[in-house]
DNA sequence: ATTATATCGATATATTTATATCGATAAATC
DNA sequence: GATTTATCGATATAAATATATCGATATAAT
């Protein structure tokens, strides 16, 4: 099976694009109009030509002498990020973490709309976190089909997101959002993006090891 | 400055020592005892030689035909990314996120040990947040160097997170887990990891969109 | 005891990603 | 109007990372 009808964007271009919108918008409500790669690498402790070539993918070109137009640019890298169309998506664990993801408001600015919220505690079923309903995880699977969900978040314990996966996919869920501490095992078409904390943890231990902060 | 005391691991070989850590520690609670890099690698969608090659820089050696001893090699890979000793950390920022990480009780298992967090919120100064004591943002810089706190951790809005970065850097803080949905900037030797909940977002909408899923 | 097999570590090759160089050009300065 | 300057995009080179190959070896099977 052959997925890449579109030519793929480099991971760590990938990694370094958001930062690079942030920035923008950020400038952007400061009245700057006008962006060169050198201000954007300055600013973020990069390389121009690296710059450049990450902006090269969003298909903006730049003037030289000038560099970019900043409306432009922050339009064709929203774009390309998907940020300005929104999925919806669906949250199972309704404990610490998947609580306070129901109550962050800016999911919205990167098109991510959480419209409702999956738990087994009878406690929390049929109660509304931060505006969002949650219901019972068995009802995660059908309730997904019927309201057409592409992107499901997974924030509950370890030892439950295998079969919360399973009820995902079942849903007919294309991509998985998993915070769970745990690989899921899913068919090869369905997306998986880990955002375990461990990792970005393990990355600032292991970086002050090295640097002997520890 | 060169703080290259130590070889550098690479980024990629970072990221997947963690997903290989959290597999062995779960074969192990299911009486597995050898664990070759054949069988990390079919579990995790990886590949053989490549599992090797990160293991290599835990120092652990296998054996042929069986591969390694699994208690080894879990104690080995968590020393490499220091879970085995355990940090410091402030936390700046006590509302959705920030609250939810207070309550995050696998910290302790990664190492990480939040003894305060900061707010400029007077509701939420002098509350206790799971067992957490929160003071007044104005206190974290004395209080990290009386405490000798090493990490600090930014939770709060991206328009806040230059002045708790600069606070924490004046604390003495070392390394810097950054949340807030900006870039911060920090003298050199400080070490930041940004978790930026609109990388990972970004990285899974890029990939919905490259395989025709948007 | 011999043979087969799975895996290791080492080395070699390929691919990906980052960095350096350079001519062209739009704007600013002289 | 000519000259200087900052930046672009393109191309070339270097560095980092991933993948393939292979002889050696510990265990299992015959």
């Amino acid at each position: 099976m052959n997925f890449e009808h579109i030519k793929q964007t480099p991971e760590p271009t990938l990694r370094r694009l958001p930062r690079y919108l942030h920035l923008l918008i950020d400038l952007k409500a400061k009245g700057v109009q006008e962006v060169s790669s050198t201000i954007i690498a300055n600013e973020l402790g990069l390389d121009p030509v690296q710059v450049r070539k990450d902006i090269e993918y969003s298909s903006i070109i730049g003037k030289p002498r000038t560099g970019y137009h900043i409306d432009e640019l922050i339009k064709a890298l929203s774009k390309f990020l998907s940020w300005d169309t929104v999925q919806k998506a669906f949250l199972a664990g309704a404990g610490n973490l998947g609580s306070a993801m129901l109550g962050y408001k800016n999911f919205i600015n990167y098109g991510l709309h959480i419209i409702a919220a999956f738990d087994k505690d009878p406690n929390k079923i049929n109660t509304i976190i931060y505006d969002i309903p949650v219901y019972d995880i068995n009802e995660l699977t059908n309730m997904a089909k019927a309201k057409d969900v592409e992107i499901g978040i997974i924030t509950v314990r370890a030892n439950a997101a295998q079969d919360v996966a399973n009820r995902m996919v079942d849903g007919g869920i294309k991509a998985i959002w998993n915070f769970a501490p745990v690989h899921i095992k899913v068919p090869k078409e369905i997306i998986v993006e880990n955002a375990q904390l461990s990792i970005g943890l393990s990355f600032l231990k292991r970086k002050m090891f090295e640097r002997n902060l520890l």
